[in-house]
DNA sequence: TGGGGTTAT
DNA sequence: ATAACCC
């Protein structure tokens, strides 16, 4: 069969099911066959084939869990490092297919053969080119996104149907032209948003929730645990964070999903020490975490938070060296390479201003 | 209802 | 700084 016309793009969609769970399995064999969840404080966020067919489900509540599969196994997966580990493993093999690999949480990728397709297909001779098939899956995205759903029912949209048919003008006016043109293409299954190389992390954060956290010391005992952990990261990826970011959620109303922030710069003497000694850099980045706790709370009132989180971002190859006379007028910096793990890429030599 | 991530405003 | 989205 020789296809009448070639596909524009070839995309890959590479989802891995249970993705924690298996990587728990490879960890510990023992645990494969038998029934496993992966547990973060009262929630089994995912599990295996065996706890599924017990009726265990995605994101349920481990006494339900328990309820529904009494010799369900639990394991502990608040720590991530060995999930992000195994998922830039992954998204490494696929960028070996090509370069172009975009992320989208820890168990997703896309990767856009296009290219590669096309040059396979020029290398091969006629007969063999005639037995290609073509062929491919239009994935019909469920889910939109919970606030616009909201909205597309108020218009009376409520099924992928209701959105084809709805009048395209009227849905701009509602929710602007870019949205309404991708939802609306997106509802006939047509999705022409470019894979993006996702390319080394923006951030690294690191988070924990808790019931109840209503003083200062137990604050910054907290944020001295995120922080140790994030040290250590930052250190193994050798690109420098120039900015922090403290963000808290307050009990008060529950308000789901209600957090506040305060960011600041990373100050250059702390930034330069960030390599190698990272015990000097702990206590500064205390006290900077606690300025931006006292920013946000008020301690000489109650309060009670429910989750602290600390964030580095606005990450970059080399902090420039700037010194004596020249200062203003020259940045010495060497074209920079960095390395986190086998990709290496090259940084702008750009000069910054943080806000 | 975890512990992450990204982009847009 | 927040909001919305994704997993």
């Amino acid at each position: 069969m020789v296809p009448t016309r070639s596909p524009s793009r070839v995309i890959v969609h590479v989802d891995l099911d249970c993705f924690y769970a298996q990587v728990e399995m490879i960890s510990n064999p023992e645990l494969k066959g038998k029934p496993l969840g992966v547990q973060q404080k009262y929630l089994v966020v995912t599990c295996n084939y065996e706890a599924r067919k017990l009726g265990v489900k995605k994101l349920m509540n481990v006494r339900d869990a328990k309820e529904k599969c009494p010799q369900l196994v639990l394991v502990n997966g608040e720590d991530l490092t060995r999930y992000r580990e195994m998922s830039y493993k992954v998204t490494e093999l696929l960028e070996e297919f090509s370069p172009v690999v975009e992320r989208l949480g820890f168990d997703e990728n896309f990767v856009d053969l296009t290219e590669t397709v096309g040059r396979r297909l020029q290398q091969l001779p006629n007969d063999e080119l005639s037995a290609v098939t073509v062929c491919g899956h239009v994935y019909n995205n469920q889910c939109i996104g919970y606030k616009t759903a909201k909205r597309l029912e108020a218009l009376g949209i409520s099924s992928v149907r209701d959105l084809q048919a709805f009048s395209p003008k009227t849905l701009e006016k509602e929710l602007g032209v870019a949205v309404a043109q991708r939802i609306q293409k997106l509802g006939f299954g047509e999705d022409n948003s470019p894979v993006t190389p996702s390319g080394p992390p923006q951030s690294f954060s690191e988070e924990d929730s808790f019931k109840k956290c209503s003083s200062e010391v137990e604050a910054r005992k907290k944020i001295e645990e995120l922080l140790a952990s994030l040290l250590s990261r930052i250190c193994q990826d050798g690109r420098k964070p120039h900015t922090v970011r403290l963000v808290i959620r307050r009990f008060s109303s529950e308000k789901y999903c209600s957090r506040e922030s305060r960011q600041c710069p990373v100050p250059p003497h702390i930034i330069q020490k960030l390599g190698a000694g990272n015990y000097d850099v702990m206590t500064p980045m205390v006290d900077i975490l606690m300025k931006l706790f006292r920013n946000m709370v008020n301690v000489k009132m109650p309060f009670h938070l429910t989750l602290l989180s600390v964030c580095f971002c606005n990450l970059r190859a080399l902090t420039t060296a700037k010194k004596g006379p020249m200062d203003g007028y020259v940045t010495s910096s060497s074209s920079a390479t960095s390395h986190s793990g086998k990709r290496s890429f090259k940084m702008k030599d750009t000069h910054v201003e943080d806000s």
